[in-house]
DNA sequence: CGCGAGCTTGACGTTGTTCAACTAGAGTGG
DNA sequence: CCACTCTAGTTGAACAACGTCAAGCTCGCG
């Protein structure tokens, strides 16, 4: 189903700033394209070609490395993706993957600069934009270093339900072996910590399936 | 030792772009200001009212917290700091401190607000500046993640003698608890892992007096 | 029905932290 | 000038947290 940038309902925020004739100007030359599960949208180190946005669907945002991976995030609609290619290497920093049916609206890197050069409030939002990742990026460093493991598990389930489904109950979408990724944490460690959380009334968990029975709890250990 | 922004020759890469005019604004505006060894130039969560450039000397950007603090990176002459207060939130989610003597320009961030505005190459700049913080705390969360004490060690005394010192001696310019936040490890650990360097023959020390004797060993354990 | 990937469990080993005691050096007041 | 104190640095031993390994299990799928 074809949308125009002007009427998308789950647009990034900088969009926000276009004029009518930019808004056009994006809509001709966007592709919308539909990944499956998954398939790779960008690949990290390779020169950076496009700005992606996420209509639907979750991506995970994953450092590759020969012997262990790195997620660093899980994302969903609205997000904006490779805007950190805009430096003096442009080259995308990190792979982002679906982890489920994705619809992506694919925009040339040139028709995003070229925006930015002729509209400052754009420019602006970009900023606002790295600046968040930057606030993200700084509570990882954080989270990694400051937290034990029952703590970043019981953070990583409260984003979920907080962040990415609004619900208490919600369907894990990525595996042990990535939630393990995620927190950095070994696999085996994601399913004692899980079940010790079970086992404690925390919450309850079949398979993927989860839900937050002790909220409060869960907040303390996260801190 | 008053200096025009025009002229200066420690400036931040962003000020090329600005117009003689811009230059001058920002030199009628700015304030040099001198703080001495731990003295605090950013608060962290405090409203942001500046952006700052280091002239000379080495700060510490870090992050408070209760019980254990985090250092992010110590930083030199030419560094911008504040500009990810460009947010919705306003405030600085860091703080900065001198570790030693230091020199720094402060100028309103409205000044530097009111150019970006008028001045899309500013801009662009500063976005590129972002995306190197981008960059580098990218390295931070997998550096934190994927490497053991002895390889963040090693990483931490060659990125001071590459980056910071420029030499393979050099003077520590923090203290061992400092360095134990900065890599995160426990203060006892520092000690024990410089102990360790300096059994092996790959550096000699002496108090806060570094020589890096083997850079290729040092190299290779940092990976 | 059997295969394989992902998941689960327990035993064990390693890494790094914590604790406690000790040392060295710098600053202070008598 | 010497005791005194205070902080930073150092050391070893005990301990906890977490990762690794190996084996067994489950469930979807051909």
């Amino acid at each position: 189903m074809y949308t125009t940038c002007s009427s998308c309902p789950n647009r990034s925020a900088c969009f926000d700033e276009l004029s009518i004739n930019e808004l056009t100007k994006v809509t001709e030359h966007k592709s919308e394209i539909t990944y499956k599960k998954g398939e790779t949208i960008i690949k990290q180190n390779s020169a950076a070609k496009h700005i992606y946005f996420v209509k639907s669907g979750l991506v995970k945002v994953h450092i590759e490395n020969e012997d262990k991976n790195l997620i660093l995030e899980v994302s969903g609609k609205s997000s904006m993706l490779g805007v950190t290619a805009l430096n003096h290497s442009k080259k995308y920093n990190f792979s982002v993957t679906a982890i489920e049916t994705v619809e992506v609206c694919e925009i040339n890197i040139d028709i995003i600069s070229n925006i930015m050069t002729n509209n400052v409030a754009f420019s602006l939002s970009i900023i606002n934009e790295l600046n968040t990742s930057i606030d993200k990026l700084l509570s990882k460093v954080f989270y990694l270093s400051h937290k034990n493991i029952q703590s970043r598990m019981a953070e990583l389930l409260l984003n979920f339900s907080d962040k990415i489904f609004e619900s208490k109950t919600f369907i894990l979408p990525i595996s042990r072996t990535e939630l393990a990724e995620l927190t950095n944490m070994a696999k085996e460690n994601v399913v004692r910590t899980l079940k010790d959380f079970e086992s404690k009334g925390y919450i309850k968990s079949k398979g993927r399936q989860v839900e937050i029975i002790d909220y409060k709890s869960l907040s303390e250990i996260s801190q």
